[in-house]
DNA sequence: TTAGTATTTAGATAGTTGTCTAAATATATA
DNA sequence: TATATATTTAGACAACTATCTAAATACTAA
């Protein structure tokens, strides 16, 4: 889980994601987006796996990058919590401050 | 936006977010459940009022700090166009490889 | 005012991250 | 085989981050 906040912690990745919504893509098609170099892009695209945030598959000279939506599930219900929809019908203890 | 995924990115902060959905709680209560320093906690504190998860209201010689869910909501909102229910009923274009 | 408590600010340091260029690997094609 | 293309790996470096101790600020209470 630490993983996926260290991969959405990038402007570049959280776009890549956003391209990958479209559409599935090579690295390299990926990297045309980017004014980056291709492996400085490479090395995204492996964090972004390694957080299970995508997957690949390689077909001959080429790897194909697709969105893995499962880990923004787990992610989702980790955010739930917070909100108020999740929130206990018996409000949470406020501080037992009492002013002055 | 950037600031939320930056503020999320530590387990600590992730913590101190999960603390107050108890309670409401005071900067020192807050260090006392964890084995850092307390300028570190506050610098964590910092960072997490920044990314507005957190709200402080000072009281006398006392800092309350409280949860802010707000931003979560946004960031709920950014998460579910990834996910199997925000998706669109045409699916989206797979690539034009056809074998070989 | 003086002493004590709560919290933050300042400055230092080790570790992590994003980026690059150069080189390596793997596949396709002539 | 030799050459070209797609992608990654390796190594370097500047910038950023988490942590610490020491000092500063703000409030309380004697």
């Amino acid at each position: 889980m630490n993983n996926v906040f260290k991969a959405l912690n990038d402007k570049t990745r959280r776009d890549i994601l956003e391209l990958l919504k479209k559409e599935d893509m090579t690295a390299g098609q990926i990297a045309d987006h980017f004014n980056f170099s291709k492996p400085t892009i490479s090395h995204h695209l492996d964090l972004l796996k390694q957080a299970e945030l995508l997957t690949s598959v390689k077909k001959g000279q080429y790897i194909f990058y697709s969105l893995n939506t499962t880990v923004m599930d787990e992610l989702l219900k980790w955010m739930l919590q917070f909100t108020a929809a999740a929130m206990p019908l018996t409000p949470k203890k406020k501080p037992g401050y009492e002013g002055k």
